[in-house]
DNA sequence: TGCCTTGTTCGACTGTTATCGAACAATATG
DNA sequence: CATATTGTTCGATAACAGTCGAACAAGGCA
């Protein structure tokens, strides 16, 4: 598999970036990467069948926040924290906070 | 017109926020709030048309980001700022603040 | 090579949301 | 009272997004 398009932090888009986070699916995976730090989908998967999940993680990597690192047949991914709070500053970080 | 409803801080939702602030011309809205600090929606119209605006001003009053105040044949708008930050702490500066 | 594991892609379905005109409601004002 | 102003509600339509099974792709390993 080749590697994943990840867009510019210049180029994110708060509208996209809001949009991602606003599904629960997606944040309670954002809020697990924000624990673990980095997971492949597998151990993220809950009830969802992989089809779902690989489309949230479409969503989230899209938007910039998140990014997918391919190791053999495994894909782990990891918040793009920095980078997103050079362009929305404490944005990220305002969610996770959030009750 | 009766008053309008308002939610409870302690009930905004995350997700229900996000959402509402996922949308380019809700977003609009509520920067130029920001800027004015109130405003009726007859001035916040641009293109689109009243029944529109209106729905979109109900996302974001249902949300919790903006109350809605009456007076007279006029319904003035402003953000619910503090009330967003208790629950939220930093999200809407955050938002504010992204370019 | 054959098989297992990990994820993606495709296609269909479903539910939600945005958009907008038209009719309506409420208040002020002449 | 008649009319203008301000905004909501209704109903229809169209676009979008989430869900999920089935087929596919690629790497690791026996």
């Amino acid at each position: 598999m080749a590697a994943y398009d990840h867009p510019d932090p210049a180029t994110f888009e708060l509208t996209l970036v809001l949009r991602a986070l606003a599904d629960p699916a997606r944040l309670e995976i954002v809020r697990h990467l924000a624990r673990v730090g980095e997971a492949n989908c597998a151990t993220l998967i809950g009830t969802r069948p992989k089809s779902s999940m690989s489309h949230h993680f479409q969503v989230l990597r899209d938007s910039g926040i998140l990014r997918t690192r391919i190791e053999g047949v495994q894909h782990r991914n990891s918040l793009r924290h920095e980078e997103l709070d050079t362009r929305f500053p404490g944005l990220l970080t305002a969610v996770l906070n959030a009750p």
